[in-house]
DNA sequence: TTGCTCCTCACGTCACGTGAGGTGGC
DNA sequence: TTGCTCCTCACGTCACGTGAGGTGGC
């Protein structure tokens, strides 16, 4: 397969692995090891059986890997997250056919406890890295303390 | 071993390791696989070998897994990070027999240097999660305009 | 043919989890 | 003796890393 090979397949503009891997900044094996696990299928394939990735596709991986470095989650729960969020997709993709009420707000509720839950995950998480780093700029300042007393160049500070 | 085991075994109020790893919210195998991977040695032990371990050594632990939690790092990096204070502190001990000055400088700038390092990465990633925050709270204000439509009890809202 | 990307096994690694089998003091 | 904590192997697991060996189009 060439370089170029998804850039003119269809006319949708379809993504190779090592492409997507390389823009992600992670290694083909991951996504390989993704869709295995049921987080990320991608939505295209040549004749040969090579995988093709979408633009929502690689929406989806950033997704995936802004919940895995940011949050540190493990996949188990990213599943659990990502099956949330497509239930409320389809549910808008269903909107047409006017699905019950009742359906409707089970999953609406369903996406608004996630959130809020994650929120307050994030809110407690910030808190922490803003604790440690008031420990370092604590440390910082007994650092700098020191060097005056051994006579460091102060053009070596940082702030 | 009793329950009490160290409660008055010196008078130094040293812990076993059963103790330490229910404080800390992990288990005795990861207290045992720190020690193994030379992060933290118990300051001591019981004639039979089983492990003690002092106050510094529980706030040594402490350290390692805010660096492992709060900020991911891998045990090798946290390694790194735990050598450059370590070497900071027995420069401190020292302080009494003058060491020379080049030396004290070296390891003062390699401290300030990791210091401003690492500040530099708890920016970085508390600025990622604010950036997800955001995100959360757009989607959240999506969710609530859907809930208006579908009528969903406004007491059932979270802010 | 050479060079590139892709494929599927399949074993290795890191940071532990989880018994298996045994010891020692209340 | 029973119950508890401790000990050392040692195999299992999760999220990939890293070749091994092979295919297909420029």
């Amino acid at each position: 397969m060439g370089t170029g090979m998804s850039e003119h397949a269809g006319h949708e503009s379809l993504l190779g692995i090592g492409e997507v891997a390389r823009r992600a900044g992670v290694t083909t094996r991951t996504l390989r090891y993704y869709q295995e696990m049921g987080l990320l299928q991608p939505s295209g394939a040549t004749q040969r059986g090579n995988r093709l990735y979408s633009v929502l596709d690689v929406e989806r991986l950033q997704h995936i890997l802004e919940l895995r470095d940011v949050m540190g989650f493990d996949l188990e729960r990213i599943r659990l997250i990502l099956h949330t969020e497509d239930r409320l997709a389809e549910l808008r993709a269903e909107a047409q056919r006017q699905p019950p009420v009742s359906r409707r707000r089970e999953m609406i509720r369903e996406a608004m406890d996630l959130n809020t839950r994650l929120q307050a995950e994030v809110n407690e998480k910030i808190g922490l890295l803003q604790g440690y780093l008031a420990e370092l700029q604590a440390k910082a300042h007994r650092y700098r303390e020191v060097a005056d007393e051994v006579g460091l160049d102060p053009s070596d500070m940082r702030r």
